[in-house]
DNA sequence: AATTTTTTTTAGACATGACTAAACTTTTTT
DNA sequence: AAAAAAGTTTAGTCATGTCTAAAAAAAATT
């Protein structure tokens, strides 16, 4: 049996190797899950005798294959949960990721699998992340961040790779949610921020914001 | 803050004395939650700190108002968890449970009522127990224990009193479900067991099986 | 190549919630 | 009203998952 702090660890090894490349280090992890280095140490071992982790002291961690399925399944869950929150109870995407953190720790494959056919086999969540299928499968699409694109091409927005209120109400105040055209006007060399057209409305914007826009090009 | 077990202690206390009145003992609790005695005197002792109880030692427990709004808001947030279940997933009712254990303990007030609001605000739940409201409140209605019925008399299943898998499969068996018309034929003297009719045919069954079913009489 | 800095691990504690065995109350029986 | 039985609590352990402080290893700097 996997406890709920084995998932969280799960988690975050995927997330970071996910973003980084590579193995993922005990300060990361440590910095993902909000604990210490020392904390961290600790469960590594534990996972590793699991065989849910391939772990070298000192040398980094990877998720092994059974970790990794876990992991994706964690997510799986997570967004489908999401995807119910907003398009069944109103909630709008800035404000399901702390409920989702949890409801993705319930434990019953048959209720997931039907919660996912009540949905209709949802593709991407509300934040446009993509949703492993029962199988662990996760689709793909072509889509650059938004500050890699060049100066005069237009694109639409197809996901958000970060999940915080802070960044997804700004967004909203900015006018930009899943699907809106965005064209990039110029790209500001001295702190890399960028001047975009929506709607007809010309915004600058920083390359913090940028880098997690995911742009579907014209 | 209060923790997974703590809400398991309360919803136990809480059903211990909906059940028999009066005051819970501890081998009662241990005997519902299954755990020992000693767990249970330990735990009593910080639900007392956190005055979620009434307890004196040796004397038994009771809810304090604090404690029995919390036990209550788990009630009602495991029993709209089973109705989305059953109405909206399709599971029957003998398989929500186990699942809706997990699901009580998910804290969000906000999501709880958007579901109850997404559910239609439904005042029982598919075993026919009543679902309390947001304010604690929870809907009365004159029903009887199918074993205390009156020979010769008839009238409707509103509810089950159990929540369990072979119980509720029995059910199903029997064709009763709720709503289903019962007429009370005879009452065995020696066994309290009952011959009743259900949709023109005669059955037997166990005065614990009875005793579980609610009527309303016509 | 040696030293400093950073990162990681180990050692030793602590809180939670469980357990068994033993002690202590309360209740029931004689 | 004693004695026996039943129920409850305490004492002492244990596993999980966290922490701080110290030690050890790896990486970066000189």
């Amino acid at each position: 049996m996997i406890t709920l702090a084995e998932e969280n660890y799960l988690k975050a090894i995927l997330s970071i190797s996910l973003n980084e490349n590579g193995k993922a280090s005990t300060n990361a992890i440590a910095q993902e899950i909000g604990t210490t280095a020392a904390s961290v140490s600790d469960m590594l071992k534990k996972l590793q005798e699991k065989k849910l982790i391939n772990y070298k002291k000192y040398k980094g961690v990877e998720l092994s294959n059974k970790g990794n399925k876990k992991a994706i399944n964690i997510l799986r869950k997570h967004r489908l949960w999401e995807t119910f929150l907003v398009n069944n109870l109103g909630f709008n995407w800035g404000e399901v990721h702390e409920v989702a953190e949890q409801l993705e720790h319930i434990k019953s494959a048959e209720m997931i699998d039907r919660l996912d056919a009540f949905l209709g086999f949802p593709k991407y969540d509300p934040h446009g992340e993509p949703i492993p299928n029962k199988d662990g499968k996760t689709p793909s699409r072509n889509t650059i961040p938004l500050n890699e694109l060049e100066e005069g091409s237009k694109g639409n927005v197809m996901g958000v790779t970060i999940d915080e209120k802070l960044f997804l109400d700004y967004l909203t105040q900015l006018n930009i949610s899943i699907g809106t055209e965005i064209e990039l006007i110029k790209k500001i060399s001295f702190d890399k921020s960028l001047t975009i057209i929506i709607e007809n409305n010309k915004q600058h914007i920083s390359n913090d914001v940028a880098k997690h826009l995911l742009i579907k090009i014209k």
